[in-house]
DNA sequence: AAAAGTAATGCAAACGTTTGCATAAATTGG
DNA sequence: CCAATTTATGCAAACGTTTGCATTACTTTT
């Protein structure tokens, strides 16, 4: 089937395609009359604009590129939908990429956004990446990026991300309110600037509280599959351990697997606590208490910035902290003192 | 920054465009001598492609455009990262779209899709879909559409998802084995043809065995929410219930919290089989025996066939339906006879 | 009534590629 | 050595939009 096009338009009404682009436009040098009899006869037609010539015209199409190390079933539906919403509510389609954590493929792809004419770039970083230079010059040159979620301590490239530091200050703090004194932290890929933040601010919280070395608390799982074999020595050094904080749904889900494997009770025998969007705390059993951070905002806020940076309505390029907030649920037990 | 085009390569090597763009595509007439100085010139400037001048000039763009009911943390993260691999693997962008599970969106965003100029699109049907004359028009006139996991009753469009009546038998035909005779079913939206599939896949086991009234067994949820009061139901209507069936992985951990939450063992008091995509049933405790079902396969296979129709190579557009195996884990207690 | 201004529209170029056709140069055959 | 063929390249149009700059037809001012 032929498409229609401003043309076929124009030649229905004996006027030029020049006329109806304004005339759809709403350019106000045309008059209502022909405003009018263009708007019905595209209607009638079922006229749809090609974007792919108005991008070429243009020199810059309207979609987003979305860049993703991964795409696992914790958080990043939540922020997926949040930019989809945002980006929806602005009229940008967005195409979606991973990078299966490897930075060759990042660059790959920042490149290939160059190649689709992205008009913006949303870029979580991968486990790889220690380099930035590869981004700021895609920002420089060719057109704005936000980093969102694993974010980099780059201060040029604005970053939507929550205090993921005040955050796991947060949990401790928490469990220590609670009468805990023996907690231990299971972080990510130490690698992620997200993951460090994470356990600076657990072993802050930690040696503010008045524990000495509290590195001795903190494991760490670059990869999922290697939990159970983390979650052994975290047995054998801290057999008194009555909390464990974690720093994300999916560390949390199989921590809990490995607790309930034991034959451990959740709050009887040892309390549990993590950072989430809200979704894995309750369908375990018992709820879990966590620190809530909403993925749909994460990416709603970074695509609106993003936007606004692509628009030019927004030229401030500071980066955006989300709050973080205690919800206190059953998994965390009060310890008498 | 400029971007460097063909004319500027052209223009370095004092040849015309016409040259540099047949070099660059491998074009036998063009003798080796030019390819190569094309291609050194090319990398030495840097050279990027610009695919929308090409998608205008060839009449239709390269990008597959995906359109999702929603994106939830169960399934659809395997099923995107297989459209991703496969995508990726053939060279095309994927667009993602969310329809919010409604009919009017899934219509607009079918018409996005044109306007963006599509080479394919991959499309899950949203709950509120009963009617596919847009879909069958879309995929007659302007590009091939593969149905992807909610699939519809339509022969003529192909789709790509498990047997789930199949899926549903097994896992019935599996707790009778094993002695179970009082089986509950857990079912979504009855709108979606996924959803009755299975159930009749249910019932018909069921009724094969010798149950009269199967349908007294199912319990349907709409929306998640209601799970609790569906659960309640349950409760009421078969308290001798054994075993129970649920049909994906968000019913499983939902039931599966109800079930502890009422203080029930698994499987000591109650077994749990599921149909899923082999996540979820591992970091539950005990581990879910299920139906698997891959999600990344579904992906796969669905981006496969869709590009395979998109570049002409497989006109055929019957679908696929994707076997779905057994897999036996810690949920379902045998029942001494 | 001529000059100046305003309103509505058209012309044509441009965005970067691709490709049918023409042409030039090199090679072959007679 | 000329004609026929092959090989390599260029020209120009096309894809559908947008937009600066004319142009036309009115209306207002002097």
């Amino acid at each position: 089937m032929k498409r229609i096009t401003l043309k076929d338009i124009a030649g229905r009404l004996d006027v030029s395609p020049a006329t109806v682009s304004r005339a759809l436009a709403g350019n106000s040098l045309i008059s209502e009359a022909t405003r009018q009899r263009v708007a019905e006869t595209a209607a009638e037609l079922g006229y749809q604009p090609n974007l792919t010539a108005r991008a070429l015209r243009r020199k810059s199409g309207s979609a987003l590129v979305l860049i993703l190390p991964e795409i696992n079933g914790f958080f990043v539906p939540e922020m997926i939908f949040g930019i989809n919403a945002a980006a929806r509510k602005f009229g940008f389609p967005v195409m979606m990429f991973l990078t299966d954590n490897q930075f060759s493929r990042e660059k790959e792809l920042l490149e290939y956004a160059v190649q689709l004419g992205a008009a913006g770039v949303l870029l979580s970083i991968s486990e790889e990446t220690s380099d930035y230079e590869h981004i700021t010059r895609f920002s420089r040159d060719l057109a704005p990026v936000v980093l969102i979620d694993k974010t980099a301590d780059a201060p040029e490239l604005p970053g939507v991300t929550i205090n993921g530091a005040q955050a796991a200050r947060d949990a401790v703090d928490y469990l220590w309110r609670c009468g805990h004194r023996n907690i231990a932290g299971f972080f990510g890929n130490p690698q992620l600037t997200i993951s460090r933040r994470r356990k600076s601010g657990f072993c802050e919280a930690l040696g503010e509280a008045g524990m000495s070395r509290p590195e001795r608390c903190c494991f760490e799982v670059s990869q999922i599959l290697e939990l159970p074999g983390v979650f052994s020595r975290f047995r054998e050094n801290m057999p008194e351990c009555t909390a464990i904080f974690t720093m994300s749904d999916e560390l949390l889900v199989h921590t809990y697997h490995e607790l309930l494997r034991k034959g451990l009770r959740i709050p009887e025998d040892i309390s549990i606590i993590t950072v989430s969007d809200g979704f894995a705390p309750y369908y375990l059993f018992p709820n879990i208490t966590h620190i809530h951070h909403s993925g749909f905002e994460a990416g709603y806020h970074a695509t609106q910035k993003l936007i606004g940076m692509v628009t030019g309505e927004n030229r401030e390029t500071a980066g955006l902290t989300l709050p973080a907030k205690l919800c206190e649920l059953d998994s965390v037990r009060t310890l008498s003192p």
